[in-house]
RNA sequence: GGAGGGUUGCCCGAGCGGCCAAAGGGAGCAGACUGUAAAUCUGCCGGCGAUGCCUUCGGUGGUUCGAAUCCACCACCCUCCA
């Protein structure tokens, strides 16, 4: 594919593209481009959140270029103070090496492994001497580094930023030189990091990278609100997530769930389909030939498959239709034994608390009250219910809760 | 080193002696409506077999008939001056 078409499928997705001139002559030089992408090892658990970054470098990829894939054991240590007002605790090496190895085998689910080399920043940051580090510090100013708006803003606060946080972004951009890569891909986010790993590549004469940022996705339940979209990116302790490892259950539920106008947005980010592709397929929701659900189902198989079986794909779906569509028991029910009480019964709301789908009895009788609970398909309206002694009941207590629950009796 | 401000439920945040299980918002949960959409509406949102009882407002001790609220000490956080 030659350069100006390959930009202009690298830069789908709303990528901004820092320096677009300078990647298409690279582009045109042909050979193989290095493109760098950091990893903080701390966080492990991929979330469709972090593929938006890794299908663009497995793009990069598929034109036969090559992406080094820094693990940023030394970086983890310092705490990148991106978004942060307080500084974070420090993970201990065990749980750092733990973290690259497991997020090393969730990136290759994305990754070309062929194409990919896997480094570790300790390995020349932690060789440094301190006039190593005085050396580095001396090539950018103060002045420069506070026009990070995250500086900024927290200096105008007054709120506290230690010297360690200045050296962050060194650390990162000396990681470019290590690696003396052609292009760097982050997040929005790390777009000042990016930047500062330019200037001290250029301080060191070599030729200054590329920068490439990609979009934040936002969370599951981000809204849309005159066009603009509004919400958190997605977290892990937003709990507004996809994991990449989940089941192919969770992810299709959780996909299905978001809002109309944003599965739009997610299928820009993270559809393999082209962009007319996309376009065509909007227009058609629009014009009322293709129902919002089917397009959303259609994304949702997409996204599963590339993690699971696709059999396993279709499998999920079939279920969701079965149990939200057509209200039925689900299949992969939990099953759970309780021991009867006095008289050989339960009451129902401690049989719920102990078989796990309501946190308290105060939970269980709150939900009662509401109507949310059904036991074999009955709606229970007593306080009092119980549950006998040697029976399996099917137990609802909310869309989601479900259990079957058996009943033991004491004296076994 | 000096002066001042702060620590409230999952989060933000009001309360500044009884009417406080603690306003308001967010998140969350449940019901209705649906396409498990979203939005909206309604209710819930510490625990307890429960119109009552028990434990919560950084920690400990005290004042008081009564303390999230007052006092003392301790811990942690922040700001300003040096």
């Amino acid at each position: 594919m030659n350069a100006s078409d390959q930009l202009q499928e690298l830069r789908r997705g709303t990528v901004d593209c820092h320096v677009d001139e300078e990647l298409i002559d690279r582009l045109r030089d042909g050979g193989s481009l290095r493109v760098k992408a950091g990893f903080d090892p701390t966080r492990p658990d991929l979330h469709l959140g972090h593929t938006v970054l890794m299908n663009k470098l497995r793009q990069f990829q598929d034109f036969g270029h090559r992406v080094v894939f820094i693990v940023g054991d030394f970086t983890a240590r310092i705490g990148d103070p991106t978004g942060r007002s307080q500084t974070r605790p420090t993970p201990s090496l065990e749980e750092i090496a733990e973290g690259a190895r497991t997020y090393a085998e969730q990136a290759f689910k994305v990754l070309d492994e062929e194409r990919t080399e896997i480094v570790y920043n300790a390995s020349w940051l932690d060789k440094m001497q301190f006039s190593d580090v005085v050396r580095l510090a001396g090539k950018y100013t103060l002045a420069r580094m506070m026009e990070r708006d995250d500086f900024k803003r927290r200096a105008e606060k007054h709120l506290p930023i230690s010297l360690h946080e200045l050296l962050y972004p060194l650390a990162q951009g000396y990681d470019s030189i290590a690696v003396a890569c052609d292009v760097e891909l982050g997040g929005t986010d790390q777009l000042f990091n990016l930047l500062v790993g330019r200037d001290l590549m250029r301080e060191s004469g070599l030729k200054p990278q590329v920068v490439m940022t990609t979009p934040l996705l936002e969370g599951l339940n981000a809204r849309v609100e005159e066009g603009r979209i509004v919400g958190d990116k997605m977290s892990k302790s937003l709990d507004n997530y996809v994991g990449v490892s989940e089941s192919a259950s969770q992810q299709f539920g959780k996909l299905m769930s978001i809002s109309d106008p944003l599965m739009w947005r997610y299928y820009d980010l993270l559809s393999t389909l082209s962009s007319r592709e996309i376009q065509a397929r909007r227009a058609d929701c629009a014009s009322g030939q293709l129902h919002p659900k089917a397009a959303k189902v259609a994304l949702a198989k997409e996204i599963v498959s590339r993690y699971h079986d696709h059999r396993v794909s279709e499998d999920a779906h079939r279920r969701w239709e079965a149990q939200f569509a057509q209200r039925q028991v689900p299949e992969d029910l939990l099953e759970h034994s309780v021991i009867a009480q006095e008289q050989g019964s339960i009451w129902l709301p401690k049989a719920l608390v102990s078989a796990g789908v309501t946190s308290s009895t105060s939970d269980a009788r709150r939900r009662i009250k509401q109507g949310a609970v059904e036991v074999d398909g009955t709606r229970v309206t007593s306080m009092d219910a119980v549950l006998q002694s040697g029976g399996r009941y099917v137990v609802k207590a909310g869309k989601r809760a479900w259990v079957a629950i058996t009943v033991e009796s004491q004296s076994d």
